[in-house]
DNA sequence: GCGACAG
DNA sequence: ATCTTGTCGC
């Protein structure tokens, strides 16, 4: 059950559902977040089409400004097929080598990918939440399961995401008249405060400036093909 | 069996 | 996610 001591070659997608189902129960939904929120963390991961190399960042800004504070990047090695359902099995080994690399311990984490908002209740952000036990927040750019009605047209729209009767996020939009993002929580937040966070942290783009960044910055690691700690 | 399906 | 050139719109 840990990534580190466990050889991920002998993870099959049908031990990896048990393990989902085992690890759901521990995913906490109520507000863990300090009262004032000053570091969040984005991250992303980033390959080419035919490569093997996994490159992750994760980038760290203050609130509210928004000011970078900490980049840092690292690259591993694909172990999982990509399985709708199954994403954290193939991300969260080179996400946790990045997250190892940062000096600062930000208050919440973003996410690209759901949360709560799964078929098993443990989308990357619930999993990696639980691994580095902060508070995560899910923010995807399409949906994977749940049913919602028409999502506004305005920046700050939103309406609930459900599934299996029961609002497990938001389908938010954060630009005019743009597709919206689905953020549901991964841990230690609820809905209402995930969705809350993602509306600070919103820049003039479609997604909010951690995970934007974070994207931007796996993106750059892989073009140089390195992984080396960086200043801000 | 058929359609859906984060990144 | 990634592959790719131009192109429509604020």
């Amino acid at each position: 059950m840990d990534f580190p001591e466990l050889h991920p070659w002998d993870l099959t997608p049908k031990s990896a559902i048990a393990l989902q189902k085992m690890l759901a129960k521990r995913v906490c939904l109520d507000n863990r977040l300090p009262r004032e929120v000053r570091h969040v963390a984005g991250v992303d991961v980033s390959y080419r089409r035919g490569g093997r190399d996994f490159y992750a960042a994760v980038v760290v800004l203050q609130m509210p400004d928004l000011a970078v504070v900490e980049k840092v990047t690292a690259r591993g090695t694909v172990t999982f097929p990509y399985i709708p359902g199954l994403l954290s099995f193939r991300e969260l080994p080179v996400v946790l080598q990045a997250f190892k690399k940062l000096a600062l311990t930000p208050d919440v984490v973003m996410v690209d990918g759901q949360g709560i908002a799964h078929p098993r209740h443990l989308g990357l952000a619930s999993h990696l939440g639980l691994w580095l036990d902060l508070a995560t927040v899910g923010c995807a750019k399409s949906r994977l399961c749940g049913e919602h009605g028409p999502p506004g047209s305005r920046r700050g729209d939103r309406v609930a995401l459900r599934l299996e009767n029961e609002t497990v996020g938001a389908v938010l939009t954060t630009r005019n008249g743009i597709k919206p993002l689905y953020i549901s929580p991964g841990h230690l937040l609820d809905v209402d405060t995930s969705v809350d966070l993602v509306l600070r942290c919103l820049g003039r783009y479609r997604l909010p400036e951690p995970t934007r960044l974070a994207h931007h910055l796996a993106n750059e690691a892989r073009r140089h093909g390195i992984s080396a700690p960086l200043q801000p």
